[in-house]
DNA sequence: CCAAAAGTGTTGACTGTACACCCATGT
DNA sequence: ACATGGGTGTACAGTCAACACTTTTGG
C-alpha cells in the first residue's frame, strides 16, 4: 500500500443565519490568533484526525457560540490558493440556521463574542469569508424558493407577516401580501392554529404553525 | 503561528459525463492499485500539495484518459468516516462534460482503461463511488433545467432531435416534440444553419447552432 | 409507394401578478 | 376617532400540457 501522499490541512467554516430584529443576520466571531488576529471571521477551524467535517463543524459551533442542535447544510470547498496565508489551507464550508430564541452568548464561555451581523452591514472579514458569506446568501436565496428551510427560522407559533418578512429579507424585495399568503397556503405546509399574537396596538395577528411538528428533513416544494 | 493540525489526506474525483449511441454514460477507468486494485473507480487521485483541487482534476483527467479543456464544475465533498479503507480520506469530488468528438483513448497512454459506461448499466465501484455518481446525475438533472450545459454536450451544429435527445436521455423520459421545441425556442440560445443533416433514410433535419458561438459559462436561462 | 423521422398550431387548464378596501385592536 | 398592521378576491396575462397530421427523403 502506498504511503498518502500530500497531506493538505482542511478546515471546516459555517455560515449561520438567523433573523433577529427583522432582518437577516449572519454570525462572526473575533479570531483569537493569528492570521487575521482580532479580525471577524466565521466560525470555524481545524478538522481533527478522527472526525468528518460535519462532527467538527458541531463540535465548533458548541464550543465556540454554544449552538447545538441545528440544521446544516454543507455550502462548497473553497482551495483558491491564496486564501490562507498559512499555506494551503482548504475548507469545506457549511451553511445553517438558528432561531433568535435557541441563543444565548455568554462572555465568560464564549470568548470570541460570537455576534450577529445584518447581511447589509458586514464588518471586514479575515480570509475569503466576505466571498463565502456571498455564496452563502446565494444559496439560501435558491433553497428558500424551493424547500422548506424557512421552518428552521421560525418558532413553534408565528404570525403570518413574520413568515413573509424573511422571504422579503432574504429575498431583498417586497412580496404581495394577498399573492404569497394564497401560494404559501396552498404549499399545505403551515395551518392556523386557535391562539393570537397579542401585545401589539393593531389588530391580533393569527398564529400559524407547521402541520408535521417534526419537520426536520428538508423537503421539496414541487 | 500555532502549527497545522491534523493533515489528512484530501482526493479528487471526477464524474464525466458524455452523449453517445443517444445515451448517458459515465467515464470510469479500472484501478491499478491498492485498495480495490482493478476495480472500475472515477478518475481521481491525491492532491498535490501545490495545487489547487480543480488543477488536480484536470491533470488526472489529462493523464488518465487524455481529456482537456473540459467544463467542470464542483459537485460535493464527501468525507464519510468509512469510505476509504485507508483512514481519513475526503475527496473533493466535480463532474464536468465531454463530447464523443473530443475523445480518443488510447491503450499505450491511457492502461487503466478509460471506459464510458451507460448510466442505466453501472459496474460495481471502488469506494463510495456509486453513490457520487447518483448524487451527480440529480446534480445534471436539475443544471440542465436552468442553465445551458446542454451546450457541453452538443457538437457546433446538431439536429434539433439530438439537443430532445440529451433532454429525455438525462432526465430519463419521454418530452413532446411540439411543446419541447417551442419552449427551447423561446430561449434564444440557439439559431438554425442552413445545413441539413444528410445520410439518413428520412427526411433531412435542419441543422441549429447556439447564437453565442463561444459560450463557454453557465448561463441561466431566467 | 412505403417506412421513418422531421416539422408544425390550437385549445384549455393552471399559475403568477396586479391591484384597493375593510377589520380589529390600543391609545 | 385615529393610527396601525391584519386580512381578503377578482381579472388578466403568460406558461404549460395535451393532442394528430403533413412533409421529405431513401430504398
Amino acid at each position: 500500500m502506498k504511503s498518502y501522499p500530500s497531506p493538505i490541512s482542511v478546515t471546516v467554516d459555517a455560515v449561520i443565519f438567523t433573523i433577529s430584529d427583522g432582518t437577516l443576520k449572519v454570525l462572526l466571531v473575533s479570531r483569537d490568533e493569528a492570521p487575521f488576529k482580532n479580525k471577524w471571521s466565521l466560525p470555524g477551524g481545524f478538522i481533527h484526525s478522527k472526525e468528518t467535517s460535519l462532527q467538527a463543524i458541531k463540535r465548533i459551533l458548541k464550543a465556540k457560540a454554544g449552538i447545538a442542535n441545528i440544521f446544516t447544510e454543507q455550502l462548497y470547498t473553497f482551495d483558491d490558493s491564496n486564501r490562507d496565508p498559512r499555506g494551503h489551507v482548504i475548507t469545506i464550508s457549511y451553511f445553517a440556521f438558528v432561531r433568535e430564541d435557541q441563543i444565548k452568548f455568554n462572555k465568560a464561555k464564549h470568548p470570541q463574542s460570537p455576534t450577529f451581523f445584518s447581511v447589509q452591514k458586514l464588518p471586514p472579514m479575515a480570509f475569503d469569508h466576505a466571498k463565502i458569506v456571498k455564496y452563502a446568501i446565494k444559496r439560501l436565496q435558491a433553497k428558500l424558493e424551493y424547500t422548506n428551510i424557512v421552518y428552521a427560522l421560525l418558532p413553534k407559533t408565528f404570525p403570518f407577516s413574520q413568515l413573509q418578512n424573511i422571504y422579503e429579507e432574504v429575498w431583498n424585495r417586497k412580496l404581495d401580501k394577498r399573492n404569497f399568503r394564497k401560494k404559501f397556503m396552498s404549499l399545505k405546509l403551515i395551518k392556523p392554529t386557535r391562539g393570537l399574537l397579542e401585545g401589539s396596538r393593531q389588530r391580533p395577528a393569527r398564529l400559524f404553525q407547521f402541520i408535521n411538528p417534526n419537520q426536520q428533513e428538508l423537503k421539496k416544494f414541487f
